[in-house]
DNA sequence: TAGATTGTTAATCGATTAACAATC
DNA sequence: TAGATTGTTAATCGATTAACAATC
């Protein structure tokens, strides 16, 4: 039982924090992973995989070793079980109930993706502040009205917040469910959220932000007037 | 008028291929900028914005120098110039149509998504193959079926295509989208698109990559049994 | 054993931060 | 002018790539 961010190093025992350019590549190995399996694919070797995905075998084995020696020398790695490892390392052999804050567009689309459910992450109930939306489920999951929220969270067990309302609600809202305990956020709202307590794990999605990349990548060589 | 990532040294102009890392950065800047702009704020030192956003100072200024200088000495930056500025390195002066492929959820979550068209994102049309849709309309924006892509394709121009649909049909989806001459892709579906071109400016939005980045770090500190 | 491929160290490259002269 | 703050160069830090000994 040793903590997955740590090294062990014969009789010392070493922790390393794991750079989030790091993080950012797991999910892509997962997937590529769960791709090879679904292929019957049982083993591959750095550079196999490294041809597939177009990054350097050099990097994939270095990322992988930042968590241990998934592979053996002569052979490569196991598909089956380094795509178990990894699952094992993005905690997604447990699971996590998931709560979404506003019940428009897309928290119900949120709701509506099963596929989350295949990586441990169940989605319990949604929340909003319009009448019209009390009772009504999506998907079997039910709408609560907001004033529900504390007594919820005080009978049930909730892992992750994900939410997807209006930005001059996100903050409020935020700092809210910190104070009922809840520890990681899922950022849906276009701002960056200012929370009281600085140990709350927050992931953002800012499509918005997303947009004006692909914008920029289109127009980036074509002349503009500065002045 | 220069390209906006070329960068005049007096007789010479060195074009400069800017990271991305610079340009994830960006839209973080307008947005805080746009907030400024309605807080009333009409001057920014790279300081001041510094401990706002949590980023050093030098950043900042490295970042914007990277496409020109926007500041003063000894006064800073104007906040409304320096937003437009920002605004026009982004693309977000000219106007971008945007088709979504795919009207399930996430889909009509995105043409509901308002906010777009304050950028200069205006999507135009929606497609999907489920015959109930047909004529349906989200927020006046019509859904086509399919089967009128091309027709569309030809009568209308297109900036962006939206990739909505699930991950068995987005490869196919995908190429027939650059076949028609769609040269930007920002793609919701679970899977990296395999493109017949690769001039195509594809931006990716993971969902579950970023669910399981915060799963992540909500589990790294936590034992796990690895053999 | 010979061949293949890992795990890991060393070298390189790029991005971030620090420092400061230029200048408003 | 004095103070403030930029633009930019130099120093540092971290991430990526290359190389190769270890080993299956």
């Amino acid at each position: 039982m040793i903590p997955r961010n740590i090294i062990n190093l014969g009789v010392f025992e070493l922790e390393k924090e794991i750079s989030q350019a790091v993080i950012r590549r797991m999910p892509r190995y997962y997937r590529y992973l769960g791709e090879l399996i679904d292929a019957g694919v049982e083993r591959i070797s750095s550079g196999d995989l490294s041809s597939r995905m177009n990054v350097t075998a050099s990097q994939i084995r270095q990322d992988l070793n930042n968590f241990g020696g998934f592979g053996q020398q002569g052979y490569g790695y196991n598909v089956k079980y380094l795509y178990e490892e990894i699952g094992k390392i993005l905690g997604l052999c447990e699971r996590h109930s998931i709560i979404i804050l506003g019940a428009g567009n897309l928290g119900q689309a949120l709701a509506n993706y099963v596929d989350f459910e295949k990586f441990g992450f169940a989605i319990i109930a949604l929340f909003d502040v319009n009448p019209d939306l009390k009772g009504t489920k999506i998907r079997g999951i039910k709408i609560h009205m907001l004033e529900e929220l504390d007594e919820f969270t005080r009978s049930h067990k909730v892992d992750i917040a994900a939410l997807t309302l209006p930005k001059s609600k996100a903050d409020t809202v935020a700092s809210h469910l910190v104070s009922l305990g809840i520890t990681a956020i899922w950022n849906f709202a276009h701002v960056d959220l200012e929370l009281p307590d600085k140990n709350v794990i927050v992931e953002n999605v800012h499509l918005s932000d997303s947009l004006m990349q692909l914008s920029y990548n289109i127009v980036k060589d074509k002349p503009y007037q500065r002045f």
